[in-house]
DNA sequence: AATGAATGAGAGTTCATTCAT
DNA sequence: AATGAATGAACTCTCATTCAT
């Protein structure tokens, strides 16, 4: 009636709706931990009101769960590749680090959830089954990669792909060290993997 | 007059009484996250009222605060040790292993601690001290054992120490693998290290 | 379902409601003073959550700030008044006569006030404004009935302005002594004035 | 036994213990209110534990009510006093404007305790026999100055009596005004009285 | 005569959730 | 599809009071 309502926005549907609350989310999340995370900040940084939000998600819990399908969605992307075998592993791990430097938010999310899949056991389900997932496909890439003579042929795809997903995953926890000191680590796990710097993969030797 | 009023304690002085919250307070956050973390909970593992909680810690920050430096001095107790520099950095891996092992709530307390850190700004000058300590403890024991011929000489002791650290770390986030894929990346670590299995030092040209 | 459901107050707008608030925090004030001013009762006196006291008022403290505005409101209503300044002074004291007899919460809470602003900066800035202000009023009202011959030259504007003051302000304490001793008070006070009892001024020269 | 352990005191017995306790809490009062009373504040100021002082006082209540005591005695002695009718009454003047002076704490407690005895009617019962005391005592000496010719005869004894203890009273409210208009209240009284300044007493006919 | 330790009963405040509109 | 208003349940913290020693 009053001229001034708001303008109608009709360019969001609902799943627009629901995915700008769940990036709303997963900056809050970041910003101030599962213990901060509020739904009336999330709904205001959409410009909603907490009701509305609870239309789109009947619980906070429902929300925290659309926050944990859309941090996978984002991680399971720096997976997708194409290549050699050696390749594909130097991508995915160039685009895991590219995705926690670009957006970091992503690797809070993912901190904070680790952590509370230890008292969550949908979080704990589905981050296991990701998990799964990653370690499998490192370690086919690792022995194609072994198989294809780019790596030491002693080298033992399993656990060097639980080294690999370790190294990545710390860069989560936030002030374990400082960026430069995860940076040498991730350096160290590539000279050792033979990835060294920018360039081709190193003779296989290098690997044990 | 009812059988069922609870005796109270004579036994504890104010810094067992401080020790025992603290303990409790670090199962309870190991258990349900800092977000969980009710004060009067904690008092009652104890067998205490809120209030009586409040007597010894004035907030519940200071609570938090007896938690961290709780948490700090059960983890610099492995760096303690004597022995060769090879030795003495196997046993601290060994020992920072068992204490994981033994007192998985100290690894999950670590893991708050460090998401905590990025809200925090005390709790990550703690933390970043601590490190700070560790890093460099570890990359003294590195060197001295590259000069001891126990390591490659082309090791790089800042970026091992800062794997060696993070692959410690990551022990403390709960289900980012199952407990066999963390002993994996352990002991790939150890291998890459030349500490392979339970036995002595491996020849030093296993390490680049 | 249950009969005894409060109905939700539709009637009342944002403004009513804090209105509704402000009023009962004064009536309470009024019956156990600051020290006994619960929001939980205030909110029950108006139907209301103490959720809800604080969805209008987000502290204690913005409450009562809301006390301290209204109460100056009523009072500073008594000052508002026409006709020659002798019967603008005279119905001045006669409206504070009859606000205190008739909304004696106001009294109390002016007394309450006025003791907090010992200790309250903010109170005592607005006391002392509005004081300030009812000073210079009431001494230009003196002034203008000495120079319209209403009252004796002699007379010192200042200090019977201070004095009118001390006098209707006395009559916020309580018992200080009884009802009939105030207005003994009172009417001394007028005597002196030459606003003798319910008539006009008496004769200018009755005072000094 | 050790050798630092307090000195035995042996100077207070019950009563110098008690009194301490009182004068404690008067400072309290006047610095926070009956508001920002704590039983722990007191007994700390004499160097108490707070379980010591309720040895002496056994709840709350009491120690107030040992407050009010010692408040209505040191007003009490400003009545005593010898001379001619006019002498004591500007002797007693006199001394409540010194006492409040010196001991600005007794003023704040009288207001505190003036508001507090509209809802604790022991303190009530006590304030108004003070107060019935301090008008007949008032009314008596004005009437014999009034005999004596000192005062014009046709002053209402009863009426100036109210007045002048409402003007007295009203310097226990801290920011009802300045200092200055507290003085100018007082003097403005005195002048009517006939009591100019420092000096005798001015003509009778100075009063009506 | 004195105290450290303990507590019950609240206080103000926060927050996810609901509901009429 | 959206919201203002409301709430129950819970949280941290406070304080007068008690009690064994």
């Amino acid at each position: 009636m009053s001229p001034e309502r708001r303008a109608p926005y009709r360019a969001g549907n609902r799943e627009n709706r629901r995915q700008a609350l769940v990036e709303a989310a997963i900056d809050e999340i970041a910003e101030r931990g599962f213990e901060g995370l509020r739904t009336r900040e999330v709904a205001a940084h959409v410009g909603l009101n907490v009701a509305t939000l609870h239309y789109y998600f009947p619980t906070k819990e429902a929300l925290i769960r659309g926050v944990l399908d859309e941090a996978m969605r984002r991680f399971r992307s720096t997976l997708v590749a194409d290549g050699s075998p050696a390749d594909r592993l130097r991508n995915h791990l160039r685009a895991v680090r590219s995705l926690l430097r670009e957006q970091p938010q992503v690797g809070a999310v993912m901190g904070e959830l680790a952590l509370r899949s230890a008292r969550d056991p949908a979080v704990a389900r589905i981050l296991r089954e990701m998990n799964d997932v990653w370690h499998r496909t490192l370690r086919a890439l690792l022995r194609q990669a072994v198989r294809d003579g780019h790596l030491a042929s002693e080298l033992d795809s399993d656990a060097v792909a639980a080294l690999v997903m370790s190294t990545l995953m710390n860069m989560c926890l936030p002030t374990f060290a400082s960026p430069e000191r995860k940076d040498q680590a991730f350096r160290q796990l590539e000279r050792w993997l033979g990835f060294s710097g920018t360039g081709a993969a190193r003779p296989a030797q290098s690997l044990s």
